[in-house]
DNA sequence: CGGGATCCTAAACGATACTG
DNA sequence: CAGTATCGTTTAGGATCCCG
């Protein structure tokens, strides 16, 4: 067990999370499988198009989710966890537990910070 | 189990994690115990001394980590982990784990992009 | 419907120099 | 030793408009 280089693997997983959006797009499409493109908007609300966009061509391009387009008027796109995607499912989680369980930590923080 | 509100918890443990330099630190935190702020900047290579700074003092404010100062010449201050910081152990070890187990397939994503 | 193109702002990051 | 202060660069995020 080395130090330096080792430690930067944390780093890989944190890229592909870090994002305004990619950790509710990808909890969604855990969840609820595979969606459209206009059905994956709604579940993010407050998300533009090109936000939506740009965080769903980051997560394609480090293989997290795939894209099918289907060729058809009108257009229709779907977007689902790869097999190498769903592994990240226990850090979401992880991170999701975490946050469930010391949000009560944070109202005491805040309350503290307004005094 | 609803959705909107919740999906957000992923966030708050993400926002404390993301930085250039945070994962890195807490991990030799956790892994070494209360270190000197030279001992800190020597375990991280690369940063700067204000990079290491802004980032101790974003720990700091979250409550992830204490910020020990001995008034004596030289100056001397300990960075530590908080108990409460000490509860994000697991997350950064799924990541950490998930980097090493997966850093094959990005090595294969590498060379695929070259050709 | 599912984008792309353009422009803009705020924040993160970094290099360098100085200090009690 | 452990920081500030100042400056410049880079990047993420967002508003808006256009398109097949």
């Amino acid at each position: 067990m080395e130090m330096k280089p080792e430690l930067c693997n944390v780093d890989d997983a944190l890229n592909i999370l870090v994002g305004k959006w990619k950790p509710i797009i990808l909890l969604t499409l855990l969840k609820e499988g595979t969606k459209r493109f206009s059905d994956l908007k709604r579940s993010v609300p407050g998300i533009t198009q090109k936000m939506l966009t740009n965080q769903l061509r980051d997560l394609e391009q480090e293989d997290i989710i795939t894209r099918k387009v289907y060729l058809q008027v009108p257009p229709k796109v779907e977007y689902s966890m790869t097999e190498y995607g769903k592994t990240l499912e226990p850090i979401l989680v992880a991170m999701h537990e975490w946050g469930t369980a010391h949000s009560v930590h944070k109202m005491q923080k805040m309350s503290q910070e307004s005094r």
